[in-house]
DNA sequence: ATCGTGACGAACG
DNA sequence: CCGTTCGCCACGA
């Protein structure tokens, strides 16, 4: 199917190990500047399979911290993930655009 | 077709 | 840095 989802996916998909972008700057490539919202709608979305597929963990909010509301779980998850790919948090839990933001 | 919703974001205080 | 406010969007009930 050819909805926003799928295109969230795909872009995602192109972000390099060790690198991340935010929500709204996926929008801006997927050509929806103001899609921001819709595109964590989408990553929110992702199924258990579509999980190992897509690099969800790499796509953070603006301020540069983990955007997960609710499932704490599924937020640690991702920070530790992130961690693992060589990316640093620091004292407020963010992490430095100039150094690992994509593109 | 309408309406509520939420992994957003920029602007303020 | 932190919480609040308001605008924006695609999706599904």
């Amino acid at each position: 199917m050819n909805n926003f989802y799928q295109s969230v996916y795909e872009m995602a998909s192109k972000i390099p190990k060790g690198k991340v972008t935010s929500y709204g700057r996926l929008a801006v490539l997927l050509q929806s500047p103001r899609a921001a919202r819709a595109v964590g709608y989408a990553l929110n979305s992702l199924k258990k399979d579509d999980l190992q597929k897509v690099p969800w963990q790499r796509v953070i909010n603006s301020q540069g911290k983990i955007s997960i509301k609710g499932d704490h779980f599924r937020a640690s998850l991702q920070r530790r993930l992130l961690e693992e790919e060589g990316i640093v948090f620091d004292e407020n839990d963010s992490i430095d655009w100039d150094k690992f933001g994509w593109p």
